[in-house]
DNA sequence: GTCTATAAACAGATAGAC
DNA sequence: GTCTATCTGTTTATAGAC
């Protein structure tokens, strides 16, 4: 259930500062995403968190103050890969080169944070615990997918990619396939479903 | 549970019923099923469906003995949909004409459940509050999607199809989009991404 | 750093008044 | 039929012992 991970008594490597609240943080961070992709945020209490990882309430307040703090830190990492995919597709010169930069970085995020990415793309406490930041990411994202001036089909579309990947990746029926394949699966995917602007379809 | 239903004075011929529970439960029933489309099931309250209703909990635990009952109140046109289409599709003989059924009538049943559709797909409650018939039939009905010995790919495509379709059909940036022209839309989605399972790709 | 103990609010649910 | 009042368990969160 708990592993004291690599810290026995030898070093692994470099120094490692032993981190005092760093490893500890990590290992509520890790429970709580497993338990968020399983459960959602609002089905998961501190109490599950803490049974799990075999310790006390009081001992996962001590390194968050919070429930929300432990969902945005959960969510920090997708939150700065999204924003950096935004920041190369947005540029670009033509709308058809950020479509492409946006929707492989969207299948690489995707594939890197498989647990999390249903809760990125559907999960109903995602409002109240990203206020502003990662609202608006996702907003630029499927514009950036949509390109300019979208009709109806290319918007739906688009809602189809962002909300079926971000739930197929974690998909329990699908944990069986790795993630090059998954990866390669989905870009293809991405190709048939959220197509470029040039109308010639 | 136990619905007398009319039992009123008697008559109950043309002329409205009164139908003493029926209009207080539906009216539950209703705004249980926008609670659960905007803050999942397990971030929807007794309370906060007694004070949208403007009535007190008590009130709610008259119409329901519970908030299972509900949520299992709330699925069931849902469930009885898909349900009917499972069975049609098993009657026809080849697998690509049951994939067919499966495709239309999976689209259709998301437009007319179209809050309830993204719970149905990806609710973590669900699991919970639909212990066996739910999980049943939506099991069937991918299967009946992927056709037989699907390999990845095809399950991946299912999956993306499943629930993209049953997230975009809910989500607020495409609520201007009417029934109709989502219907048509989506069943032209689902040829691009669920193939039939000849091998002409 | 982690614990026990506990506070305060809120969840689901029931009893009984009107 | 709907309400007030209440019960019980759980939730988030804090204080302070070790």
């Amino acid at each position: 259930m708990f592993e004291p991970s690599i810290r026995r008594g030898e070093k692994c490597g470099v120094a490692k500062p032993v981190s005092p609240r760093g490893l500890a943080r990590t290992r509520v961070l890790d429970c709580a995403v497993a338990l968020f992709a399983e459960c959602g945020v609002h089905g998961t209490s501190l109490k599950m968190i803490a049974q799990r990882l075999g310790v006390s309430k009081a001992a996962v307040y001590y390194q968050f103050s919070s429930k929300e703090e432990i969902a945005t830190e959960v969510l920090r990492p997708i939150l700065e890969d999204v924003t950096r995919v935004i920041k190369i597709a947005e540029a670009l010169p033509d709308w058809e080169a950020r479509r492409a930069v946006a929707c492989s970085g969207l299948v690489e995020m995707a594939i890197r944070h498989r647990q999390l990415a249903a809760v990125f793309v559907g999960d109903p406490a995602m409002p109240l615990i990203a206020p502003m930041e990662l609202r608006a990411v996702t907003g630029e994202l499927r514009k950036l997918l949509e390109g300019p001036e979208p009709d109806a089909q290319h918007r739906i579309a688009v809602a189809v990619f962002f909300a079926g990947m971000g739930n197929a990746v974690a998909d329990p029926l699908l944990a069986d396939i790795d993630d090059a394949e998954l990866h390669g699966v989905l870009l293809d995917l991405s190709n048939r479903i959220v197509r470029p602007t040039t109308d010639g379809d």
